[in-house]
Formats: structure tokens, C-alpha cells, sequence
DNA sequence: ATTGCTGTTGCAAACGATTGCAGTCGAGCG
DNA sequence: CGCTCGACTGCAATCGTTTGCAACAGCAAT
């Protein structure tokens, strides 16, 4: 299992290293300042000492030390990303919701020139994001998920101003949401189920997260406005292990008395398909099922997921955009966007 | 889709902010200095006198600023996690398997009181690695999959200490490694197919990457033992959205003539049971696949994947406690974790 | 009364860049 | 010849901490 114990490299150092900008002056014979502006490219230095510089620096393999001159020009170029884990708690960083529009919010940040941080987050600690927005480390800082943190992200935002939140929008709110308008997204899932003849609904969630509680809210409504159709709510939980066992119970606890699901995120949708599969119970036929998100995943179970999709690529760009304007010294407005139904097999 | 352009908030500035730790001094009628010890909690100050500075500084939401300290104290507490994105262009980062051992890594990572910063990637250019490891915000740095930058690695490799990598060990190579034996891994998923009485194999991956071209190697190795039996390999990105395509072109290019695939990870695999549920082929009956990674997702396929497991958990492990002794100073062999047979429904 | 601690505190020098301001030097112009 | 101007370059302050060293007071021991 562990290799490669042999000698030490030979350790060979060609050129003694550059350690800054002030050893390079003496080298070159000018002074720091000089040198600084050599390396910068800026115009006021004589073209050939600038390039005799740059020559001596690229030489040596030498950079100036970002530290020191983002602690002098005061910003950084790195954005903090942070996920609040209120109540889940352990490996919430795995999630692949969190993941995908993370993956999405790298490519925008990185596109535009920053560095993307993600801090260390202690939940049971109404001080974790004053910490990180005032570690003098950060520009700005994308949360991804309000989790049951509104007080605290509140309370951060009223005097933090490049501050975006992936999230629900509430009218008293005073923090800039990017999100998908998650009341819409759980009518169009519940009507979906009801316009194929469905009627004994369930609702698979984790209603304290108030993304999923306006979910529940929007099926809800879909639900009244369908007479004799009922829904049920089994809560469950978003991380993935407990996950499965919970969506099993809910199945067998309630049997056949339900013939469609409306489940609060795809990954919840994905395992009551299997637990479904497992227990020869048809779908769409028997339990239809409708999921939330549109992870590249629902395209690949089988039978393919109906699922109502949230722009997670528009959600990530409008984040950094507004996070762009707020580093400027903006405001922004909330942003939300509407969802949509994709259908496929499973209802 | 944009709502809430009223009134900005009231602009409530309860308290004058402190800006620094001199300020802070004034206030309180000390030094910076004291301000400094009794802010870190040493044991130098009165403690009546610390106790009322921290006070001072918890009222007025003082938190020192990150970068002059670590400018200071010549440390940054920050690990670099990088992927170098040579030949596969776009969205890499979204990859299941780099986001899963990211998610270990973070947690490890922030477990070990460390800030994680995702760099700037700017391939084609020979001196990326170096721009990151150089710029002085980092501690260490951890690269994710070695794509074909090995030049580039060894050079940094042989000047820098604290680095880690995750991919195939060579013999000849100085830089760190940790990762999965690729090659008895191909074997055992060939092996796999053998044993279930498969003779025409598929192999679906993209052999430029090493990891990729190990596995192939295992695989051959297990066919070349077995009498009869064949392998032909049809090259299969590893980016999702092409992927797709060219799995399904291979199908219908193969038809029959196929019995058995060995996908080069799960990602592909997920996609052939899709694709072959598609065209109506049965599995594991007319083709058995095996995938490699054990994602999540393998286990909530329809059939269940039978797969090779890479340790991703125990790799991240392995990868932040090597690069730990690295930041100490201390030099540290190689890993290979030995991959496992997960045996589910396809094969 | 001197010496020697001990427990606190202040001073000032780092850390490694950037940048406004002032100085130098030569050329050009009246 | 004196003056101005432009092109460079150097000086030194600044960003906000940390920390070695010195200082100082109070107190006990000599």
C-alpha cells in the first residue's frame, strides 16, 4: 500500500530563489519601487530597464507575493463560498445540488478573474458569517442555502453589502436572493401528479428549510384546488444516508394508500424510485413520482424522472452578477426565477 | 422575475466601526501590542485587562484582519485544491467523481481548522502550477487528477514540498501521489465479466488520461488469460454531455457483437444501462457493465451497478494527511489504495 | 538600600508589496 | 545661459498585524 520509500530527490537548486521584491532591486540595481512597477507593466518605467526586470524575475522563477499586495491595494480577487448547515449536518458538502451549482458559480467566478474560497463553516455559532465576511480575506461572499440561518444572514446583510444568497425570497427580507420560485415549482409538481389521475399525494421533505416548506406550500395549493385529492407530508430528511432508509418507511408506512409523490429534491426522488423498484410497485402506473431540481441524474434513472427544474446555471450567473454589482458598491434587487416541469416517464 | 426594488434598508449604524487594532488601542487606552496578545488570548496580559478589550472588540464586532496576520506570521492557514484541465475543455469541473473527493477533501480540509481555495486554471500555458503554488497565499496545494501535466508537476514538484497529488504512481516520478491501483482495478472488472461467462468485451473510456490507460492495461491483462475471449476499446469522453452521444454511437456500431462492458467510470456506465434500456437490450443478461468509482449513484441505478470502489473517502484522507507532514517539512512516500469488487445487479 | 524577580505593558521592527510625491537629469527653447 | 518640461527613478509612507526586546512597577529577599 505505501511505495516509493527510496532516497530523497537530489535537491538540485539552480539559481538561489528570489524571496522579493527587494532582493530583485538590489540584483537589478534599482530601487523597490521600481521594480514594482517593472513587474506591474505600468508605463513609467524605461521600456528596457522594465524588460531587463521581468528578464531577472522570469529567470528566477519569482512572483511577488499576493498577500502583501492585496493586503496594500486592499481587495483581494476571492470570493467566499459558504454553505450553512443549520440543521443537517454532517457532509451536506456532498449534496449534489450543492455541488452542481457550486460547480456552476466556479466557472462564473473563475471566468471573471476571482479566486473562489470556501470558508470553514461552525454551525451552533450565531458568529460564523461575521467571521468570514470580516476576516479581511474576502471581496465578497455567495451563500448557498439559507438552511435555518435567516437571522444571522440577516443580520450580517444589513451592514455587509456584497452579499448574494442562493435561496427564498421573502418580501421583509433585506438580503439579495437569487432562487427559483419554489411555490410555483411545487404546484406545477403536485398539479402534474393530479392532472394524470393521481389523487392520494404524498409529500417527501424536510420542511424547515423554508425553500422546501414554500415547495410543500405551492403543492398545497395545487391540492386545494383539486377536489378530492389529498397529500400527505412525510418528513425527510436532504442528507444522502438517512435518506433512503427514511423514504422506505414512508413506503411502507403508507403502502398504497398514496399513488403519487411529489418528492422536495431529485436525490429524495431518485431513492423512492429504487425503493419503489424494490418493492414491485409500478411507476408511473402504480405510484407516480415527480422529483425537484433537474440534476443531470433525472435523466438517467429509469424510468426517466419527471422533475421540475430550477436554472441552476442562470441562478449561478445571476449570483455573481449581483455579487459584482454589490462589490461595486451597488444594490441589487432579489431575483427569481421561474421554474419549469420537464417531463419524462415516472409521471 | 425581479422584485423588491423599493426603498434601500435604513442604514442603521448602531456603533462606529473599529477598522483596526490601533484604534482599538485607543479606545481601551492600551498598545496595539496588548491589543494584539489579549485579542489571541496569550497569557501576557492582565487578564481584567483582556477581558475588557475583548469585550471592547465582541461590542463593537472587531475581528482582526486575516491578512495582515498572515502576512505577518508568514502562514495562511489556505490549501490550494486545483484540477488541471488538459485535454477535456469544459465543465470539468462538475464531474461526479472530482466533486465527490472535492466534498471529502473540503470536509477533511475544514475538519483540520484549514481554508480551501479553488485557483484559477488557465491551461495551455506551462507555468500555471507555478503561478499558484508561488503567489503566497497558500500553505499547500492538492491537484486533482493529473490529466497530461505530468511535466509540469514534476518541475513544481521538484522545488515545492508541499504537494499532493491524486492519480497513478509511476516509478521514475518525485511528486506525491495518492490513488487507486488503476490497472488491478480494470483487471478486476474484466475479471468480473469473464467469470459471468462474457467473451466479446467493450472497453468505453478515454485512454490519454493514465488513470484511464492503467485500467485498460488491467483489463487486457485479465482478457489475455482468458482463452477466447476478446476486448476492443471505443474511445469515450469523459465529459457528460458527449458522453452520452458516443456511448450510444458505440452501441448500435457494436450491436451484438458485444456481451460485455468495462466503462472506464461509473458516469460512463450509468450512461450505457440507459442507453441499452433504450434500445431494449437486457442487462445483465445480453450485456453485463461494470463501472468504476462507486459513485452514490451506482447504487440507485436500475439494475444496481456492479462496479470497482475506489476508497475516494480514504483517498482524501490520505491525500491532506500527507500533505500535512509535507507543510512540516517532511517528505512522504507515495499511496495506492487497493480497489474493491462492489457486485450489485449488472454484472 | 540594593538586588533580583515577576507580571504587565509599550516600542518599534518586521512581513512584502504599492504609490503619491519629490528629485534628478538631459534636452529643448527662448 | 537660464528655464521649463518630460521622462524616469527613488524615498518613504502605508496596509494591519505580530512579536522580540526593553522598560517599569511592585514586591520579596538579601
Amino acid at each position: 500500500m505505501t511505495i516509493d520509500r527510496d532516497s530523497p530527490p537530489p535537491a538540485e537548486a539552480p539559481r538561489p530563489r528570489i524571496r522579493n521584491i527587494a532582493e530583485l532591486a538590489k540584483m537589478a540595481g534599482v530601487s523597490a519601487g521600481t521594480v514594482s512597477r517593472a513587474l506591474a507593466g505600468k508605463s513609467l518605467v524605461n521600456v528596457e530597464t522594465r524588460d531587463r526586470i521581468q528578464g531577472i524575475a522570469r529567470e528566477h522563477g519569482f512572483r511577488p507575493n499576493q498577500m502583501a499586495r492585496r493586503l496594500r491595494v486592499q481587495q483581494t480577487g476571492v470570493i467566499g463560498v459558504v454553505i450553512p448547515l443549520g440543521h443537517e449536518r454532517r457532509q451536506h458538502i456532498s449534496d449534489p445540488f450543492f455541488m452542481t451549482l457550486f460547480g456552476y458559480l466556479a466557472d462564473e467566478l473563475t471566468e471573471s478573474g476571482h479566486d473562489l474560497m470556501l470558508s470553514r463553516v461552525i454551525p451552533g455559532d450565531g458568529e460564523w458569517l461575521d467571521r468570514i465576511v470580516d476576516s479581511g480575506m474576502l471581496d465578497g461572499a455567495l451563500l448557498i442555502g439559507q438552511s435555518d440561518q435567516i437571522d444571522v444572514i440577516e443580520s450580517v446583510a444589513s451592514r455587509y453589502l456584497p452579499l448574494v444568497v442562493w435561496g427564498s425570497h421573502r418580501p421583509h427580507h433585506r438580503h439579495c436572493t437569487v432562487g427559483t420560485d419554489n411555490r410555483a415549482g411545487g404546484k406545477l409538481s403536485a398539479a402534474r401528479l393530479i392532472a394524470q389521475g393521481k389523487s392520494r399525494l404524498a409529500f417527501f421533505g424536510d420542511t424547515h428549510a423554508p425553500e422546501i416548506a414554500d415547495r410543500l406550500a405551492g403543492a398545497n395549493e395545487a391540492v386545494d384546488a383539486a377536489p378530492g385529492v389529498s397529500l400527505r407530508v412525510f418528513p425527510t430528511h436532504l442528507s444522502n444516508d438517512e435518506m433512503a432508509d427514511e423514504v422506505a418507511r414512508h413506503l411502507d408506512q403508507a403502502g398504497l394508500d398514496i399513488d403519487g409523490v411529489v418528492a422536495a429534491s431529485d436525490m429524495i426522488a431518485v431513492n423512492t424510485l429504487s425503493a419503489l423498484h424494490k418493492r414491485g410497485i409500478s411507476v408511473p402506473g402504480q405510484v407516480a413520482v415527480v422529483g425537484f431540481d433537474d440534476l443531470p441524474i433525472a435523466s438517467q434513472t429509469m424510468p426517466g424522472l419527471t422533475t421540475v427544474r430550477q436554472d441552476i446555471a442562470g441562478g449561478a450567473k445571476a449570483m455573481v452578477a449581483a455579487l459584482m454589482e454589490r462589490i461595486a458598491g451597488r444594490e441589487t434587487p432579489s431575483t427569481v426565477l421561474p421554474p419549469t416541469l420537464i417531463v419524462r416517464e415516472s409521471a
